[in-house]
DNA sequence: GACTTAATTTAGCAATAGCTTAAATAACAA
DNA sequence: TTGTTATTTAAGCTATTGCTAAATTAAGTC
């Protein structure tokens, strides 16, 4: 449960959710964070259950575990798209009142 | 939705589900933490809009927000009878087993 | 006013979470 | 074997969390 508590794995998560991904993939998707810091947020995720881990030669594949995800699931989309919905407002604030924020 | 990550708010939360309770009934129901610690949760549940406070001369009472909590609701109650089948399962053993744990 | 009861706020503390850098492992290629 | 790439593990640091005890507010009673 804590496994979702964190914005960081509800990030890796969503990136995880659709198709298989290596970790490598993840970390250089995510930018302001270190490797290890998503090898270990990965770890988490793993030992809770809510993705899975392939290897395949040197590489990582993980994705999510939408059985085992359950009602979780419905949390995680609703709050992907509250938060698409504030980037829009936030894009459209920015707009408006001439360069703002996002600096 | 760290409200919600915190087994001490699930725990709050599931006081509250069902009827308004005073900070006071809320309080003297878990025994394992101190009142103002109590309070502060129920400062962070509300915060975060999941419960709603009617004050009523020296009493507050406190409700689960249900329709605020939408797909949360799922997940908690799944929760909540997994907690009681681990507590089942617990006593089980215990009494298998010659007691052991819970002292 | 002084007192009680209900509840919160404040200050401080110990445990944990999430991160970073540096070192280690693991699979493969030359 | 040595080297390279992919990834994790280890060690340590800081910020946050959840708690406690003590002080404070707020509403009502005598």
């Amino acid at each position: 449960m804590d496994a979702i508590g964190s914005p960081r794995r509800r990030q890796i998560l969503q990136l995880v959710w659709g198709a298989e991904r290596s970790a490598g993939e993840i970390a250089s998707t995510i930018h302001d964070v270190s490797w290890p810091a998503v090898s270990q947020n990965l770890r988490v995720l793993k030992n809770s259950g809510l993705i899975t881990e392939r290897r395949q030669g040197t590489h990582r594949y993980y994705k999510a575990d939408r059985k085992a995800l359950g009602p979780l699931e419905a949390v995680l989309r609703q709050m992907w798209t509250r938060d698409l919905g504030r980037l829009r407002e936030l894009a459209e604030g920015e707009a408006k009142s001439g360069r703002r924020a996002h600096d």
